[in-house]
DNA sequence: TCAATATCGGATCGTTCGATCCGTAAATGG
DNA sequence: CCATTTACGGATCGAACGATCCGATATTGA
């Protein structure tokens, strides 16, 4: 059954997807309400009615981001793939994500991390970015532990190195195609980590 | 001959250590004119006659920082190793840097690189971190470059894809480190790249 | 039909932002 | 010795910040 009270006018998803993309485009603080009550359309009231606060707002968007364009990053769960395969697919699959022109450079979870004011604030913002980057490392350390069982690589692998290479890689991506890096030089970069892996069988 | 006028009384390298310190914990945005008066125990007006600034006084803290801690990336242009040992400097020098917690984590040029506001405001901010970036890009593709030459790498190595590999490692260490990731394991990953290389050697 | 509930637009809150101004102090050069 | 120049502490600026309040509107359940 429907709430009690006026229901609401405004699309939630088309809120959720300007804001953020304002986000994506320039980070959590940088982005002011005024701006997201400008992209959204929005009043303040009905954004803190339904958000609660900015952060709130963040989260939701996050979520969002997390459901939309950064679901490339879920194949390297899918265990259908060969462990390699869900590794290439990750790295050229965020690649291909994070240089599209139709949105936004970068990934919004890699760029969120940086900020990291003391003030009780944000705290809440950058848990929301951490907790995903968390998922995507232990999703990729289980890819690796899978490589290892598989025989894909060695017995002596040092299972949180080379997870810490590739989610390392993977994270530098954002900031390189921020810094106008080309998708084809970031493909070679891709292969060449996952030639890494290859020689890395026995 | 000293400038007329009455010369300034602060310890120049004290305030931008301490400036330095501050952009490091919380990033260009993060850090208000009230929190760098505090720390470097300054007035607005002997700040602003100084720097000119916010941005310029962040400019100068950048210099301050590339001049002390992040010169440890400055091994990678040094001719003298050869190029496989100069990237392994550059990266377990970084990864022992960047964890050190006599000062804040991670690099702060790195991490100012997400921050991109339309505003011309912070345009200043960016450039100079952005130029640091393309710097260290640059050095890390000469070394590859020489490894090609000199024959550790092999003839057809895609070099802006190897390059891209290890920039891209480079940078995704700060995330990491941030996210509370151990050195050891960072470790183990850089070495994880440079098995690439080798195995790349003919 | 009406009390209760919830959303809406828009005005406005107190705070903090980066930056400037002012009166005073300390050095220079003539 | 004095005019000039620069640095200092501290008060203060207008603007923008995130957040709240208010009157009007629209929907529900009784």
């Amino acid at each position: 059954m429907s709430p009690a009270g006026r229901p609401r006018i405004f699309d939630m998803e088309a809120v959720l997807e300007a804001a953020m993309l304002l986000f994506w485009e320039q980070g959590y603080e940088a982005t002011s309400l005024a701006q997201l009550r400008e992209t959204t359309g929005l009043s303040s009231a009905s954004l803190y009615g339904a958000f609660g606060s900015k952060e709130g707002l963040f989260e939701k968007a996050v979520e969002h981001y997390i459901a939309g364009p950064g679901s490339v990053t879920d194949v390297v769960a899918d265990e259908a793939e060969s462990p390699r395969e869900a590794i290439a697919r990750l790295l050229h699959g965020s690649i291909d994500m994070q240089t599209d022109t139709s949105h936004p450079r970068g990934c919004l979870v890699a760029l969120s991390g940086t900020t990291r004011a003391p003030g009780a604030g944000e705290a809440g913002a950058r848990k929301v970015v951490a907790a995903r980057r968390a998922a995507d490392r232990a999703r990729i350390r289980a890819c690796v532990v899978r490589g290892v069982t598989s025989g894909e690589l060695a017995e002596d692998t040092d299972v949180d190195g080379v997870t810490s290479m590739i989610h390392g890689f993977l994270l530098g991506i954002s900031t390189q195609v921020c810094d106008g890096m080309s998708a084809r030089h970031l493909h070679a970069a891709a292969d060449a980590v996952l030639a890494n892996w290859d020689t890395r069988g026995r």
